[in-house]
DNA sequence: CCAATTAGATAGCTTACGTCA
DNA sequence: ACTGACGTAAGCTATCTAATT
């Protein structure tokens, strides 16, 4: 019964592609497939970006209500007469109820809906530990309603002015300073997850460059390999048998040439001068004085 | 307000133990 | 008496998150 993942609790989801595939972003076969919507719809490393899926909040909400709030009993409302009196109570939690129930899970996993009456129990004896004054830290837990409110909030503003912040903590029963904490605390989530979202992304791209560079380094020492190789100058086509128009300096093979390395052109053989307007010369392509760009050049192409 | 930290709550897993066929 | 399957409870760990500094 594993509801939440903590991949999706804030709902945000990788989408990450090469720069060579950006644009086809239908393309599901590459590896790099997260999405990244969020993030990628604002300035790189906007960490408050407010745009999150309902699916998060959806999630939240569920595990919450999976674990400690049944049947609606809502064990963080205040009081009527104690919302508002924010700074009365020393205890710093004065909303919690089902503290100190930690470790009976005997109350809460045997019970697969029928454990009401025993959390109500125990809730009776934690207020009673209360009444004794204990000064232990006490940590409510938001019901779902109270969460499903404040990630509402949270959409529309993930700050709260004064006003916004008393309205909302007298609509969830809560103390003010309640509320500022959870704002708090769900902005500081929100970046952690950016972050690890940029994280991710950029460990995605330096992979990608690492993998391009080695892909080059190899290139670059197989062309080497190439040209100092005596034997692909034996299988070499004479060079007389390369032209090269001297005017637009575009290299092909004859017309007569037919298999072999001869028959893979520098240059795909196509048509650039009309017939015998131009004149071809010799061409070696080994012979290439600087630093040999040109042969590069025409071998890629 | 943010960052770092603390500490309570809870889910999942493992293990030991008892019961029963 | 022994054995394997099954259920239960307790301990431990990891994670989330309210609250504090």
């Amino acid at each position: 019964m594993m509801i939440h993942q903590r991949e999706d609790h804030l709902g945000l989801s990788l989408s990450l592609s090469s720069p060579a595939e950006t644009h086809r972003p239908s393309s599901s076969s590459s590896p790099l497939q997260l999405n990244l919507a969020p993030s990628m719809t604002s300035p790189p490393f906007n960490l408050f970006h407010k745009k999150e899926t309902s699916d998060g909040f959806v999630l939240d909400a569920c595990r919450v209500e999976t674990r400690s709030f049944l049947k609606g009993i809502d064990v963080n409302r205040l009081p009527a007469t104690t919302v508002d009196m924010e700074e009365e109570a020393g205890v710093s939690s004065p909303n919690s109820t089902i503290s100190s129930v930690s470790g009976k899970r005997s109350l809460e996993r045997s019970e697969n809906g029928h454990g009401d009456d025993l959390l109500d129990c125990s809730r009776g004896l934690i207020n009673s530990d209360e009444e004794d004054g204990d000064n232990s830290r006490k940590k409510l837990r938001l019901s779902k309603d109270q969460s499903a409110i404040l990630e509402d909030s949270f959409k529309e503003h993930n700050t709260l002015n004064p006003k916004q912040k008393l309205a909302l903590a007298k609509r969830l029963g809560l103390r003010p300073r309640q509320v500022e904490v959870w704002f708090q605390n769900r902005r500081a989530r929100t970046k952690l997850k950016q972050t690890e979202v940029d994280c991710e992304f950029l460990k995605r791209c330096c992979e990608n460059l690492t993998d391009e560079n080695r892909r080059l380094m190899k290139e670059v020492q197989e062309l080497r390999a190439l040209k100092l190789s005596p034997q692909f100058y034996m299988q070499m086509t004479p060079p007389t048998t390369l032209t090269m128009c001297p005017s637009c300096e575009r290299v092909s093979a004859p017309p007569s040439s037919s298999t072999g390395p001869s028959s893979t052109p520098v240059e795909a053989p196509r048509p650039h001068h009309s017939g015998s307007s131009h004149h071809r010369v010799p061409f070696n392509p080994w012979a290439i004085a600087p630093a040999g760009h040109r042969s590069f050049d025409a071998v890629r192409h």
